[in-house]
DNA sequence: TGTCTCATTTGACCTAGATCAAAGAGTCAT
DNA sequence: ATGACTCTTTGATCTAGGTCAAATGAGACA
């Protein structure tokens, strides 16, 4: 099930049309979004931008999956983010980029000069209005991150991740049982705060009680998904009031 | 050193009136604001909202210091974010607030109810676009909280800590060497991802260590701010290339 | 089909920070 | 001042998760 994407096609065909930047974007702004568009590829494992590199171009991830991670001197990393299609790399008004970008799969980017992109804000209010609500919504995930990080145990941190994986690759009126860890061992690791053998022990403890079974390194099925989210930690409600 | 603020004056005489959301707009679009917008203070210690409350107002932080936390059903806090003069409360578009908002200080906030914010996010593109600005900033900040949450040892989280203290209460062409804590030894440990007797104890070891001294509970003075520094973790050029 | 490589698992042990417990020091109201 | 809080420090012990090391297994490719 690869994921065809036919760079000739216009914006409007564009898988993430409705969810990007450019989501409230009406015909005429996205023929000047399509001005100053141009796609780029990366392959699986291959950087895209470091940190404290000069930043000169902005881009919404198309297809494929990035992190966004932080590495300290002695080496200690920490992802800080995963990149799907529709997020946006880049903040305008920066001179550099501070978190490493590094393409998970392979990767394809719409990527945006500068200094166009930049008038574009200034011109385009649909664009700042949807930019705005993306970084209100990646703002509450990373802070649901922080709690995560700062609070959970391993076992609920990991719950907290493959429950993510499910929700994330659940297309509504579509069942899916089987799921594919877009991560290695090492990277959930980071993603999490914890250490390459951490993440495996309690994968194997989490097959052994009955909550998922792996077919391969990196596919598995959840057997008992309220047991999973019971482990996440999380309420039941997700702290609405009922 | 008490802020005086009087409620009675104009946006114009604002104290945060160059930082907020507010911070882009002409006279004009400030006096729609100004139409809008009442304030409200609230005691140190006291709730401002609560995760699951429906969402009915946004506000800006006038005056004081706000925390933004969770807290998991078996007790366990962690905060997410402190909330300082011109940081903004609220997102437009979500039906609930998904984090607790609790005064740390007194607090004076400048709400504004949800439809006519909402409208006015819609029609005055100065108003998205400064949201944007900040939401990508406090993105920014929580990622590197995230780091600092995941792969940080206690010492260096402290001294993080520390060092963000200074840097914040720092005003330009001014030195300042006498600073105040202003969370309790428990809020700092919740802001950590830590427990309050591991900040005592690595508190003490950085008295010892000549790095701090104490006046008081929550009075301080650096005594070695490259050695506070060199303690945080962070490199010496903040990322960027020399 | 076999081999090579790297990801993963599992084991043994260790340590940073948590937990439990008690004593000390500010601060506030009377 | 005096007492009564609450916040903070310090001590003793425990443990979740890290570290180090070795064995196993999945894929990739010839």
């Amino acid at each position: 099930m690869t994921i065809v994407f036919n760079e000739r096609e216009k914006c409007g065909a564009c898988p993430i049309r409705h969810r990007a930047i450019c989501a409230r974007c009406d015909d005429d702004e996205l023929s000047r979004l399509e001005n100053i568009k141009s796609y780029k590829t990366f392959g699986a494992g291959e950087p895209i931008i470091w940190r404290g590199d000069a930043l000169i171009t902005f881009a919404s991830v198309v297809v494929g999956i990035a992190s966004l991670s932080r590495t300290m001197e002695d080496g200690r990393t920490q992802v800080v983010g995963l990149l799907l299609p529709s997020d946006f790399i880049g903040r305008p008004g920066r001179e550099y980029v501070d978190f490493d970008v590094t393409a998970v799969t392979d990767v394809t980017l719409c990527q945006f000069q500068r200094k166009p992109f930049e008038t574009l804000v200034e011109e385009v209010p649909h664009i700042s209005q949807r930019m705005m609500e993306m970084a209100l919504d990646e703002l509450n995930a990373a802070r649901e991150w922080m709690v995560l990080l700062g609070r959970k145990t391993a076992r609920e941190k990991i719950a907290t991740f493959l429950e993510m994986i499910v929700r994330r690759s659940t297309i509504p009126s579509h069942t899916v049982t089987h799921y594919t860890l877009p991560l290695t061992r090492e990277e959930i690791a980071n993603f999490l705060g914890l250490t390459l053998e951490t993440i495996s022990r309690q994968l194997s403890a989490m097959k052994k009680d009955g909550i998922v079974e792996f077919e391969g390194r990196r596919n598995f099925v959840i057997k008992d998904l309220a047991a999973l989210h019971i482990a996440s930690g999380d309420d039941a409600d997700g702290g609405m009031i009922v």
